[in-house]
DNA sequence: CAATATCCGTACGTAAGCGTACAGACATAG
DNA sequence: CTATGTCTGTACGCTTACGTACGGATATTG
């Protein structure tokens, strides 16, 4: 039985007209995967395509002494991997689960069919790549240029728009992972943005309380 | 009168078929950039791309706030801007010319119709806009992890690599912003790297002279 | 050749963030 | 409800890099 076209949570799928929802219908399945399930890496081939319908994906660039740093999130209004459709069978970040939820996969063998036999097809889902070209250079430049509390406020607010929820789940130690900072760090990160209220803290989630604040406090951090 | 294929030094136009070529060929124009010369700015529509036959463009994201940092730099192996074969006609990077050099610019429009037009073209130019996103998520992760010198010594390398030439023609000025540190920052690095032996500087260039050596110190920030 | 502009070396105090470590708080399973 | 594992707060010394500033060196122009 098919996934109905009206039942998909993903904004790319989702948004595709009925012609070419049917290019990816018949293969489409949809999997509850939990966190940190690893949906591409860079020493394998790439199998699937992957759409959260909820929940978040982070693409993290890894070097080979073991250094990693957030590249990209990915939601439900994107996909995972763009190396799929730029014609590469491999990719150079790591791509898991950071925030449990649904999600749809395509064998990637049906994604580049569906890419070379519609111009619509095509052109959807090259603005998404171009979309996610542009978070990177952004973290790029964040990374160079701004604190600790500044990259983890914006970092909270674009976890906050693909959740579409203040509610963060994590711990400090994820959090450091993502940002390449001490675990430590993050928690006096916390506590200073949490002192000026723009977020309250549990153990294990971050809440954020003052939107406008922390958007302002993150500057030209958050685009 | 046309630029014929066989005198062009730009990597992905020379290594078009005929055929592919030909769509480009009556729009080609080689003209000479200065330094600084401005290919595309966030503020402005995409009017041309740019292949560069020598030289090396740089490509940084811009914060309205005024910082600036290198996201990727392109040589003869590529193109400005991608935003326009992924379908956008704006960029939130802005390119120019970091080391002068011959370029081949044609109309957006006409790579917009090329791309469309041609399967082999299309396969040709996502190939390279993936290498590009794969080096700029290489940035990220550099600007969040290694120090100085080693972005550095990554950042002479890449540029090495595609000038075919160990000396590299910029101030430390103009170093510093590419790789958002202090000036003084720069001269001390650039010290470190030659009390090792592997660079030797002069006013306004910088010479690898221990290719094998900097690129071990540069450990995976270059790839 | 002189004047001017640009570029580079150096210095000093300061700040941000790291590495590491430890103890208390909280959660979960037995 | 107890034991165990996980998560968070805090501390201290240290390293890296910053901001700023100034003088000397090197090019370029008239």
């Amino acid at each position: 039985m098919q996934i109905e076209q009206t039942s998909i949570g993903n904004g790319l799928l989702a948004g595709l007209s009925p012609e070419d929802y049917a290019l990816f219908a018949p293969h489409l399945v949809r999997v509850d995967l939990d966190r940190r399930a690893l949906m591409s890496a860079p020493d394998q081939s790439i199998k699937y395509c992957w759409f959260p319908e909820a929940g978040i994906a982070s693409m993290v660039a890894t070097s080979l002494d073991g250094q990693e740093t957030e590249a990209g999130i990915v939601g439900r209004e994107g996909m995972i991997d763009v190396a799929t459709i730029l014609g590469s069978s491999r990719t150079p970040l790591r791509s898991f689960i950071q925030i449990p939820g649904k999600c749809l996969r395509v064998p990637s063998s049906v994604m580049m069919t569906a890419y070379e036999a519609s111009d619509t097809v095509r052109s959807t889902f090259n603005r998404f790549a171009f979309e996610l070209f542009a978070q990177i250079a952004q973290t790029a430049l964040a990374n160079a240029s701004y604190s600790v509390e500044q990259r983890l406020a914006r970092w909270l607010l674009m976890c906050a728009d693909r959740l579409s929820d203040n509610e963060i789940a994590l711990t400090h130690e994820f959090l450091s992972l993502m940002l390449n900072v001490r675990r430590a760090g993050v928690t006096l990160a916390i506590q200073s943005l949490q002192s000026s209220g723009y977020v309250e803290s549990r153990r294990g989630s971050v809440r954020i309380m003052d939107r406008r604040g922390l958007e302002n406090f993150a500057k030209d951090a958050y685009t």
